[in-house]
DNA sequence: TGTACATCAGTGAACGCGCGTTCACTGATGTAC
DNA sequence: TGTACATCAGTGAACGCGCGTTCACTGATGTAC
């Protein structure tokens, strides 16, 4: 019973926490990043600002824990449709993941907003840790699928590994040694090919332009996978 | 003289208001968006707050001015780019309009966020006016870069006319009769593929993948311009 | 050239607002004997 | 089972802050005769 009731309290506690993140997520979608204040949160939750410090030591906490749920949230997107793709099919692997991310962006417009939008006035993401970790975990999936995918270019590729960040270079060199970097450059291409329609998407920047973004995103799945010669 | 003085009164009001909107873009810069306060810009003019009113009638007419400028800069940056460029070079044309346009960004990162980036809360851009224009402009442009450049697909493009928005269908269709929906969509797709890879650099989710993000966007305008077949 | 009047940029104080954060406190829940 | 104590979620009031906007006013600049 002791252990039982202690853990009961500590249910009781997970779940408001989950609670506070699940309003907090909810005025984002409302009323913007900026909407994103305890007070408002506590007012929502039918309780009072200060209570919101039992759980979260500052604002920038919570935002912190939103960044990391969130980021997570699109990395699974993306691992689960990659992991649904046949193993050996790079083509039919990128265009589930480029086929998720659009999904995922359309599904949760707030978050991807605030993952990728505008920063937060007075919110720093720390420079390390899990937020990182599941933004680098997403990144790392492109990588192997252009791994698996990669033919040699038939047009000289000016890129060297001067040009790529040499921690991720060691990294993608350890994993896959036969690599160039023009394949790792080619990884970051591919994914800011698929970033641009989204964003544009995203921010409402197609609405005037096509009633149909999804027929345009396929079409460009569709030419990228020709344009790699998959 | 009397109206040599209206004038220099008329004048001193136009640098007044110049003057502004140049410390709000200074704001916009080092505070981002929530930085453009009337109060905070007033004080870095020596002024007062409420005297502000005196050139704009509100906060957001001030940001709408902002808005208007910003959209006709890069649209302008993006045409001088297009017009130094042979006229019947297509692949010229979007080379030099995409360098334009990366550049352009990366010269004035918190503009650019602001026209591309989060909405300002509570402040909802007029539908019609100079800075829809604005934009328009710069769209037109690359498909006009595309139909020049044009060549029948080899693969075939799902796209159809249903798929894009109908007046400006209508207005391409006019422009140029023979150009395939699918054309029109490369234009819009073009333009987000330059979009995405400027859009990641300009928030900085390339700082852990490249040192030297313009070469990664200059080999990706090459592979472009190879994917076109151009 | 001089005088009476009109314009209008800018002042300074005030309004009501929402914010993050702190703090002494209450009261229910859980713990130890 | 009952009692004394510890934990800790949540209250409510207060702090100092910056914001957009309004308003009666001052005083310099420009205008008309």
């Amino acid at each position: 019973m002791t252990e039982a009731t202690t853990t009961r309290r500590a249910r009781l506690r997970a779940q408001t926490t989950a609670e506070i993140k699940d309003v907090a997520l909810r005025a984002l979608t409302e009323h913007g990043a900026a909407g994103i204040s305890l007070r408002a949160i506590a007012r929502d939750m039918g309780m009072t600002a200060g209570a919101i410090y039992s759980y979260f030591e500052t604002r920038d906490a919570l935002i912190t824990a939103l960044m990391v749920d969130i980021h997570n949230a699109l990395a699974d997107a993306e691992l689960a449709a990659y992991t649904a793709a046949p193993a050996d099919d790079a083509a039919a692997q990128l265009h589930a993941v480029a086929t998720a991310y659009r999904e995922w962006a359309v599904a949760n417009v707030a978050e991807f907003q605030l993952i990728y939008g505008d920063p937060i006035p007075g919110y720093q993401m720390p420079a390390d840790g899990p937020a990182r970790e599941a933004a680098h975990r997403a990144c790392i999936l492109l990588t192997g699928i252009v791994a698996l995918g990669w033919k040699p270019a038939a047009r000289r590729d000016a890129i060297t590994w001067a040009d790529l960040d040499p921690v991720l270079a060691a990294e993608v060199r350890q994993a896959y040694p036969e690599l160039p970097p023009a394949a790792l450059a080619l990884s970051i291409r591919v994914w800011a090919r698929i970033h641009g329609l989204v964003t544009l998407e995203i921010y409402g920047h197609l609405t005037n332009l096509t009633p149909r973004p999804e027929a345009v995103f396929a079409a460009d799945v569709a030419a990228l996978l020709e344009d790699l010669n998959w």
